[in-house]
DNA sequence: CTACTGTATTACTCCATAGCGATTTAGTCA
DNA sequence: TGACTAAATCGCTATGGAGTAATACAGTAG
């Protein structure tokens, strides 16, 4: 399953798969629910903002198959789908502490510190 | 690095960085890097859209720290950073075509198809 | 210097969507 | 049946950002 060759359909369905991670609030979500499924009304009083949102959230990450819901009562309880999705996550996190990293060495070396050494970088 | 703990500074970070992927046109200019670097008159010619466009995106990848720029003479050259980026298109695509192929799975059951059989997946 | 070329930036329009309050819908219990 | 609770949906505002054309800003050549 490759990125590569993929038609103007599906690149805007990986768009959309990866919008579903690019709001805060998603991502509190997805942490909360890393250590087993949680209702609405948890989660809304979890995060102090209103039900409406959090719903609205839910139904996203539902949408992109990244959650399950299970109805229990009045109540609705979401679910992980596929735990893998952390990988994705922490993946990115390393990234980005990478990039922050770089981005620290060159201000080091604005400042006239003389530290840095191995930045053989174009 | 572990996406749990993340303050809300940090995971406004993780969801810009996800944002930088969530646009097709995004995702088209870093496919059409894979084989390595391209100016930007180049990319704005295959895509058949305004270089201001496609300047502004390159501007958005690399502030994230997925592209680099190198000027030579009046053109700029824009390079992949670090490929590990298309692992995480990868594993992106291959979640999205499990999905699809479950919805597909559920879409059969509701037209009476009994082919099915395999779906064992909650 | 001027003319030319390639990029970046500006000013702008338009659309998607995050957020809220209010309402509706669905399930439960009396 | 009606009262109660939880979740989903509706109507709305405001903000972000993708897209464009026009302009400004290099670098190069003459």
């Amino acid at each position: 399953m490759d990125i590569k060759g993929l038609d103007d359909r599906a690149l805007e369905r990986v768009a959309e798969f990866f919008r579903a991670f690019a709001v805060p609030m998603r991502l509190k979500i997805l942490n909360a629910l890393r250590d087993g499924p949680r209702n609405v009304g948890d989660l809304t009083a979890e995060f102090g903002c209103s039900q409406a949102n959090v719903s609205k959230h839910l139904a996203v990450l539902a949408q992109n198959g990244l959650i399950a819901k299970e109805a229990q009562g009045t109540s609705a309880y979401y679910r992980i789908v596929d735990p893998r999705i952390y990988q994705l996550c922490d993946l990115v996190c390393g990234h980005i502490g990478q990039h922050v990293a770089d981005q620290a060495a060159v201000l080091d070396v604005f400042r006239g510190a003389s530290r840095p050494k191995r930045s053989r970088r174009a």
